[in-house]
RNA sequence: CGGGGCGUAGCGUAGCCUGGUAUCGCGCCUGCUUUGGGAGCAGGAGGUCACCGGUUCAAAUCCGGUCGCCCCGACCA
């Protein structure tokens, strides 16, 4: 009976353990669809808030919100020849409708450069209209083999932004705080630090110029691509005839970046930051911050303690914190639960604050304050309450993160490194390892084969190491970049 | 698409080999006692045994087929 309440442990199963997370803690459920999930209320709110804190940062650096259709009509997709390439074997296409068949296919965005570039070839005549800042917030869908909750589904959400500008360095510079934007966010709002740098190109997106990419360590540590951003080049303004004509009165192509993060951050949140009793979610992104625990003996007591534990719920959601909004509190007024039930419930559900309210508190004018985090506890008068809980979830906030990056430190991999050792961790423990590179994709494409490791990004200098790496991890031969490699989700 | 596993109540399962009234736990409902780390007792509701076909007096069980899901690989945010 013990046993199906405990969940499997991270070092028994780790994938098992993901799964009785994401299902148990209710962020989502398998539906009838294959490879297709639904997105249940805790796990949309997650979502929701990390929305709302992504919009705001991409509103603060110019952009606007816009909405492309879901049916891209199926040449669209095959003028930008890598890009077809890269997408065409997992698309999903609308051959029907009406019941009549189309003169052309329509096929489901699995990302939507094709069709909002033509749009933007359109509206760009002149320098003057560049650049042009645009996002939107959409579904896509990919036909993926193999799926999993939150990481890999035929269908998700995500945000996709389309930039155009007038120079090469510019849509660089857009690329790059773009990706900035991401890492601020993930080690921000999720407390999730990443690695940033470059893919190389066999990693690349499909008809970009470069892409770049913000890499967390998972707690099986492998590494979860969170986001990419990318410079598109002149691809799809050559595809689109997307042009304008210069200051100069000569007629150029647009320079274009798209750079998109997607549901699968919740499925990184949870393997970041959930322990053996289930999700822990960082303050700022949990719908409920703060729980209250009502405990009572006696009716009489019952009576009194769930009369205060309502004003405490009130004043709580009253107090001015000095973030905006107030805090997120819960009152968990069951009376058919135990409350050593519900704290198993609520540590399941990842609430970073739990507060304890009792008869022996109330006589004493407290409440004892119980940190999802860490476990810790402390007594805090109901005078101050406010006061304590926000500061603790700011602390817990700034905690999260520091334990994750001293957790992806720890396993992390620098210095010389012979092949052979190489190929025990990654068959072992697994690491981020940071290792020279000789640039060559026939290196690449073996280190891979032989041992399921990919080169993560090209590190950008502040995680680069200290001394510059002299030789290629495989051939030996001199190093031309220091080179991230893990398993990857 | 290859390999493995599995479809029985909301969830998890036993039964299948050897055909014969559908097993247990959790959850749910009612009542009483409980409530500072997963409550106890009593009573109760809940099932086209994934689907289609066959064999048989009789199929969850045997035979044939179909579908679906999960896990492991090749593809990918």
């Amino acid at each position: 009976m013990a046993d199906d309440k405990k969940l499997t442990t991270r070092k028994a199963d780790f994938s098992a353990w993901y799964n009785e997370v994401v299902l148990r803690a209710e962020l989502a459920d398998y539906s009838p669809v294959r490879g297709c999930m639904v997105i249940r209320p805790d796990g949309y709110g997650i979502w929701e808030r990390m929305q709302r804190a992504l919009d705001d940062m991409f509103k603060e650096t110019g952009h606007r919100n816009a909405y492309f259709p879901l049916f891209i009509p199926q040449s669209f997709l095959s003028k930008e020849a890598e890009h077809v390439e890269g997408f065409a074997p997992e698309t999903a296409v609308v051959t029907h409708g009406g019941g009549k068949l189309l003169e052309e296919p329509l096929v489901v965005r699995p990302t939507s450069e094709t069709i909002i570039y033509a749009m933007f070839a359109k509206w760009v005549q002149s320098y003057r209209d560049l650049p042009l800042l645009i996002n939107q917030w959409a579904n896509v869908v990919r036909w993926e083999m193999r799926t999993r909750l939150f990481l890999r589904t035929l269908e998700f959400l995500w945000q996709e932004g389309h930039t155009a500008h007038a120079t090469h360095d510019e849509a660089e510079d857009e690329a790059r705080r773009m990706l900035g934007v991401y890492r601020d966010f993930m080690e921000g709002y999720m407390a999730m630090p990443v690695v940033t740098g470059q893919k190389t190109s066999s990693e690349r997106f499909a008809g970009a110029l470069r892409t770049f990419s913000c890499e967390a360590m998972m707690q099986d540590n492998k590494a979860l691509q969170a986001g990419t951003s990318h410079n598109l080049g002149q691809n799809f303004a050559k595809a689109f005839e997307l042009k304008f004509q210069t200051e100069g009165g000569d007629e150029a192509f647009a320079w274009n970046t798209s750079w998109g993060v997607s549901t699968r951050l919740v499925g990184g949140l949870v393997m970041t930051h959930g322990d053996d009793k289930g999700l822990r979610i960082p303050p700022l992104l949990a719908p409920t911050e703060i729980v209250i625990v009502p405990i009572w003996r006696t009716d009489d007591d019952k009576a009194r303690v769930l009369e205060a534990a309502h004003r405490l719920k009130a004043s709580l959601a009253e107090w001015e914190r000095r973030e905006p909004n107030r805090l997120r509190v819960h009152l968990d007024a069951r009376d058919n639960m135990k409350p050593g039930a519900k704290y198993y419930e609520w540590e399941l559900r990842g609430v970073p604050l739990r507060l304890e309210l009792g008869p022996r508190d109330l006589d004493s004018n407290q409440c004892v304050l119980v940190r999802r985090d860490t476990g810790t506890k402390e007594t805090v008068s109901l005078d101050t309450v406010g006061e304590d809980a926000e500061v603790l979830l700011e602390k817990i906030q700034d905690e999260m993160l520091i334990a994750a990056r001293d957790r992806r430190e720890a396993n992390s991999l620098r210095g010389e490194i012979s092949w052979e050792r190489f190929k025990d961790v990654m068959e072992g423990d697994g690491a981020f390892v940071y290792a020279g590179w000789c640039g060559s994709e026939e290196c690449e494409q073996q280190i891979k084969e032989e041992t399921k490791a990919t080169i993560r990004v090209l590190p950008d200098e502040e995680f680069r190491s200290s001394e510059p790496m002299q030789r290629c991890l495989k051939c030996g031969k001199p190093s031309t970049a220091e080179a991230l490699w893990a398993k990857a989700y």
